[in-house]
DNA sequence: CAATTAGTTAAGTTAATACTTAACTATCAC
DNA sequence: GTGATAGTTAAGTATTAACTTAACTAATTG
């Protein structure tokens, strides 16, 4: 999945696709490249589940898919937070130890 | 950025680096890579932003960067709420008009 | 039904990644 | 100072990723 996100094309195409769905040609139509291009961008974002297509007719009808996102999302959140919640306790460790000092009559 | 977080050994670093700061051994022990391999990757991690580090001595102590993480964090969560906005909108849309259908009388 | 449009498939090329080993440089412990 | 530890640099290899062109299929449109 982030794997699929590392690529600025393929980027480009989910930010598209969060103003609405589009069909292959309309995702194609910004970037500087083929038509085949596009659509194997197309299919890495598909097998990595951030987008789900559908064919009617001979178009193709791309959408975002909000559960893989959050879920991507949610990964770096998770990281984020575990590592700011040990700064936390740290910063309340040295507040802790600041004021025993002080209550222990130590000079700043 | 996501490109970093693209290759399973470097997010092995981050979740390792969310528990607390590291040294480049203590990150590559788990990996079953060459210590320079993990240097590179370090080095990858680091030109992205997403890790600092510093060297004291001769070990190198690696820490996560909150500020980063959460610009990743953002950028999904961006496209993933425009993308719900668009949905619920057409939620409301489509029971605003089934209300006027009732309103008009039609068979539901 | 002929031409156009929308997309697909296959195959090949180039460039970027993810490694490797070997040799080297500091720092620390005795 | 000798030897072990922690990391770095350089250089090469092998796989993967990001394209390309050419040829094709299947829906529309005039």
């Amino acid at each position: 999945m982030f794997q699929a996100l590392a690529d600025p094309s393929r980027r480009g195409m989910i930010e598209r696709l969060s103003h609405g769905p589009a069909s292959v040609s309309e995702l194609a139509a910004p970037l500087a490249m083929s038509l085949p291009a596009v659509v194997q961008h197309l299919q890495l974002l598909e097998a990595s589940g951030l987008v789900k297509t559908q064919k009617i007719g001979r178009v193709r009808s791309c959408v975002l898919d909000a559960t893989a996102m959050s879920q991507a999302e949610r990964w770096i959140h998770q990281r984020r937070t575990g590592w700011e919640r040990r700064l936390d306790r740290l910063g309340d460790y040295l507040n802790q130890t600041r004021d025993d000092d002080q209550i222990k009559g130590d000079k700043s």
